[in-house]
RNA sequence: GCCUCCAUGGUCAAGAGGCCUAAGACGUCGCCCUCUCACGGCGAAAACAGCGGUUCGAAUCCGCUUGGAGGUGCCA
């Protein structure tokens, strides 16, 4: 049977880093199953609609190179893709329940719903919903259907006995039915919910491998009933854990709350727009490589067979498996995050890199000032992702302030009067270079560099802060007077001098 | 509270009763390279949550405790 899959979103207006993982995991297992994975977008809570939402998800996917075999926007022979379109399929369906006494019409108010709720709050307990309708009789509900009482229909779940699934991952999981409420399936605005959607879609749809969130965990053998009920097969079960993310317990005043033994308390919780964690937009924007991005991502929470963790999409498409899915939440860690893209940024080619980078460099400093192939070149090895570019290289537009205490290195074997006593002396060397150039730099002062008894830090550290003002800098003395041209490294030299004599 | 699930270093994780004196990666620390930083190279510290069982033998199986996640919505 050919495989389908399914990534069922609900428009928020971002993609989530959990969402995406999932429509990745989604994604590589009905292209390694050569099947077809499908987008269906479930927008039935109409209150929380958000315009503009659905395009974000076609072009997450777009970018994100997962793209679907059928959807809202590809089309496809099942058809409409997006829940509210399909409004009208879900009520025939619930009233089959109906018939067989598997969900009963329900025409409790949300007053007497929330008293009851609250009641059983108090009482510690778990709400349930008592069947109150369920007792009805066909005239009266009938009655109640023709006076246009507002109304929903309800699942009706045994009082006894076990309901139960099987998840790849987890195995077979079972409750028992009383501890299940009857939950609803038609919503009074008519949609279905999407405990009621998901079923009915699922299978219209044909999915064979209903990957999802964890979320559902619980409910999915409230929805094996329902399939038991139709009498249709379960797809297979495949529920995902949730990405996490690491924090550290804050008092009101935003400072850390330590623990006896001084240390940051963890917390974890799940990762969230609201917080500041970023989504998969934030992330492009700040410069981070899709293919990067994905790569760490396909990671956090599974693993592959052997010691091998870079992976192109296509190679994950041959490899990906469920055996690797792990069943436990985890955490994203920036820092791998940064680590996997520095480390795709330094395999991009040169040129690749420069065209991606030019802008960020643009931000910084003037490109038609600078030699910005250059300045790309020394940027290379030390990018993690490029909106830290900028920030790197914006001394050499304005030398920054500083403070003289910079030229004091004790490894160098450098201070303020060292430094001025080398400064002075370089100064007028440096003029005498007409071919400024790289190079040439280079191995003029390095030739010049044993006369004056020094060792080599010793020059050079003061002469590199005296034009960049920074303790870290990308490149070192040469390249630096070389990105900044004679006549302005000059010009830094004397101010460096001027402050040095002060 | 109740229900379900989960539990290997700070993080991602390998591990299917003896191959475990527990892999690898990120991070951290040290050393080397070096005009700074980065890159690169070498090395180190760092884990089977606890307690009971089963077994000749347990990270691996079972139970309890603890911790974590999810659910408990006319949200998805």
């Amino acid at each position: 049977m050919e495989v389908r899959t399914r990534f069922a979103p609900s428009p928020t207006g971002y993609m989530h880093l959990g969402n995406l993982r999932t429509a990745l995991y989604t994604y590589l297992w009905a292209r390694r199953n050569n099947g077809k994975f499908i987008l269906r977008i479930e927008d039935t809570d109409q209150v929380r609609e958000v315009a503009g939402a659905v395009d974000v998800i076609y072009n997450s996917l777009r970018t994100a190179g997962l793209e679907h075999d059928e959807g809202p926007d590809v089309g496809g022979d099942y058809g409409p893709y997006v829940q509210s379109e399909r409004k009208a399929m879900y009520l025939p369906y619930a009233k089959q329940l109906v018939e067989k006494g598997c969900a009963y019409y329900c025409f409790c108010t949300p007053e007497r719903l929330e008293e009851a709720r609250q009641e059983a709050e108090k009482n510690g307990g778990t709400f349930k919903y008592d069947k109150h309708c369920l007792h009805l009789s066909k005239e009266e509900v009938q009655a109640k259907l023709d006076a246009g009482e507002p109304y929903v229909i309800r699942q009706n779940v045994p009082t006894t006995g076990k309901a139960s699934f099987d998840d790849v991952i987890y195995g077979h999981i079972e409750v028992d039915c009383d501890t299940l409420d009857d939950q609803v399936l038609i919503k009074a605005d008519g949609l279905p919910t999407y405990n009621f959607a998901n079923v009915i879609d699922d299978h219209t749809m044909g999915i064979t491998h209903v990957m999802r969130g964890n979320e559902y965990l619980s409910s999915a053998p409230k929805y094996n009933l329902l399939y038991e009920a139709f009498g249709w097969e379960p797809p297979k079960y495949v529920h995902l854990t949730p990405v996490m993310c690491r924090d550290f317990q804050r008092d009101e005043n935003g400072g850390y709350v330590l623990d006896e033994n001084g240390e940051k308390i963890g917390i974890t919780r799940k990762m969230s727009k609201r917080k500041g964690d970023p989504s998969f937009e934030d992330l492009l924007s700040q410069g981070y490589l899709v293919d990067a991005v994905i790569n760490y991502m396909v990671l956090l929470g599974w693993s592959p067979r052997g010691e091998e963790e870079f992976f192109s999409l296509d190679e994950l498409k041959k490899i990906f498996d469920l055996e690797g899915l792990s069943k436990s939440p985890s955490i994203f860690d920036m820092q791998k995050m940064n680590w996997f893209n520095a480390e795709y940024i330094r395999r991009l080619s040169d040129e690749e890199f420069y065209e991606k980078a030019l802008p960020w460099i643009a931000q910084a400093v003037d490109p038609a000032k600078f030699d910005t192939r250059r300045i790309a070149a020394l940027l290379k090895d030390r990018t993690e992702y490029f909106a830290d570019i900028p920030p790197k290289i914006g001394f050499l537009a304005r030398m920054p302030e500083y403070d003289i205490a910079l030229y004091t290195h004790k490894k160098m074997k450098t201070d303020s009067a060292v430094s001025l006593e080398i400064l002075t002396a370089v100064r007028p060397f440096l003029a005498g270079i007409a071919d400024w150039t790289e190079q040439e730099l280079h191995d003029r002062v390095m030739e010049w560099i044993p006369s004056t008894g020094m060792k080599n830090g010793t020059v050079l550290w003061p002469l590199r802060i005296a034009v960049s003002g920074l303790a870290n800098t990308p490149g070192g003395a040469f390249e630096i007077l070389y990105l900044l041209g004679k006549e302005e490294s000059l010009r830094r030299i004397d101010e460096a001098i001027a402050k040095l004599q002060a």
